[in-house]
RNA sequence: GGAGAGAUGGCUGAGUGGUCGAAAGCGCUCCCCUGCUAAGGGAGUAUACGUUAAUAGCGUAUCGAGGGUUCGAAUCCCUCUCUCUCCGCCA
């Protein structure tokens, strides 16, 4: 959410930010329910100061044991009035809120214009792509052999988009998860965490996913507001929620495994193929709390703690900073990384760090008391896959190929898989 | 699933209808004393919103959440959520 005192001030500015994101502000209707709100508060208000005035009064007349009633029938006209008052500034303000709930992030001036990922802008490119002396598989091919990935399988367990894995890619899958945990916590100083898949409507309402994305979102048929989480940004991030920090706990850093659930709505048509799009995924995310000043600098770190995986992994990526028209709801600026896919010819979206600012913080009502103000100040939420998993795994299989359909281990990896060096060896 | 107890400020914890936004303690801030350390004395210290140049003043709201009773609710009533204890069941 935006500070609302923005909106009041300085509408024409926070107008000219969303048109970054190709979103065309109503300022009329914003002004006009701010006029509303001011009016109609200051009204409810000043009939609130009166009762309780009034209220008074009639305490201590009991008290001295003076009659009462004269203000009692002066207080009487007032209750309807003030319940009018009441429940119309309710109303205001929840529709007010309503607005600032769905209104996203304000960009940083670095967020370049655009309308779509096209328009995204390359940072640096990283790695070179391996020249290849036969034709390169894609993951689906690759992964055939011994039905090891099997798509089939899942669609008959569950449905489209659902996959089982097994054998070799099994365990590469693990190791990755893994590798990045072990990573994220012992090279780039996060700490390991494990929360729950399933949240509350709270959570997605403090990160943004709802209330605008709650088609997205897998939600439970039961009595309660329960989801299954998109990604463990938001259990984790929330973890702060309804918190004042103190300073010295600040920056939090947590690095946490998790299976991510999506129902991919209005994706039906893209990346049908493989393993690129799935409703279950599993993701090694970063997730860190800073102080406001420090969150620019957060950002570029934790980017290159995502590119420490590639790195590591010796797979070629790119870095692109996203434009306003592909920029994330509560974002200011995102890098995407891309990874490179012999399979497709192409750079794939496998990591998205992003600065939320004070944008979940505010939802979230997160702060932290501020020792040179001496202020309770809202913290600085930051998020970012270090990395998705399935993408990483189509990267390692697709990059590490063997002309005859082998693949095999990175070098980081062996660790992780005893002396055993090649996978999908068997016909 | 059954029975009971509870939820108050950064923390602990008083407060059962009327100057209660809330005692006390801890913590924190400032000052004094003390030539280290430890201890002692004094003052201050919730948040949000509105109004405002103002984190000056004033007003409003907030004692788990929501609703109700009342001129007036931390305090009474209802619903919900969560926590703890005991029993049952269970990976």
């Amino acid at each position: 959410m935006l500070d609302p005192k923005l909106i009041r001030n300085e509408l024409d500015t926070v107008a000219k930010k969303m048109a970054v994101r190709n979103v065309t502000l109503d300022t009329d209707k914003l002004s006009q329910l701010e006029a509303s709100r001011k009016s109609l508060q200051s009204n409810a208000e000043s009939l609130q100061a009166q009762r309780n005035t009034a209220s008074k009064a009639i305490g201590q007349a009991k008290a001295k044991g003076e009659d009462a009633q004269p203000i009692l029938d002066q207080v009487a006209a007032l209750g309807d009035e003030l319940k009018a008052a009441e429940v119309a500034l309710t109303e205001l303000q929840n529709e007010l809120n309503e607005v600032l709930m769905g209104m996203p992030n304000l960009v940083h001036d670095d967020v370049p214009p655009g309308k779509d990922e096209s328009d995204n802008v390359e940072v640096r490119r990283v790695g070179e792509p391996r020249a290849f002396s036969f034709t390169p598989l894609d993951h689906v091919d690759l992964g055939a052999r011994g039905n090891s990935l099997d798509f089939e399988q899942g669609a008959k367990l569950t449905g489209s988009r659902f996959t089982v894995m097994q054998g070799d890619i099994a365990k590469l899958h693990r190791a990755l998860v893994q590798f990045m945990l072990d990573t994220q916590t012992q090279r780039n100083g996060y700490t390991e965490i494990s929360v729950p898949f399933i949240v509350n409507s709270d959570s997605l309402y403090g990160t943004g996913q709802l209330p605008k994305f709650a088609e997205d979102l897998f939600k439970l048929n039961v009595e309660q507001d329960y989801y299954l989480i998109p990604t463990s940004e938001v259990p984790v991030t929330n973890m702060v929620r309804d918190r004042l920090l103190d300073a010295n706990e600040l920056p939090m850093r947590f690095t946490c495994h998790s299976a991510c659930f999506r129902s991919e709505a209005g994706s039906y048509g893209r990346d049908t193929r493989g393993l690129i799009r799935q409703h279950q995924f599993e993701k090694v995310e970063m997730v860190q709390v800073v102080k406001p000043e420090d969150s620019w600098q957060a950002l570029e770190d934790m980017t290159s703690h995502a590119e420490s995986i590639l790195q590591a992994l010796n797979i070629p990526y790119r870095v692109v900073v996203l434009c306003g028209g592909d920029i994330g709801f509560g974002a200011a600026k995102t890098y995407d990384i891309e990874v490179w896919l012999p399979g497709q010819d192409a750079y794939r979206e496998i990591s998205s760090v992003s600065n939320c600012t004070d944008f979940q913080a505010r939802r979230m009502q997160a702060r932290f008391k501020n020792p040179a103000t001496g202020k309770n100040e809202l913290v600085h939420t930051l998020n970012g896959s270090g990395l998705a998993v399935g993408r990483t795994l189509i990267a390692v299989l697709e990059n590490y190929q063997q002309e005859d359909g082998s693949v095999e281990v990175p070098e980081v990896l062996l660790p992780y898989f005893g002396n055993q060096t090649l996978l999908l060896t068997n016909e």
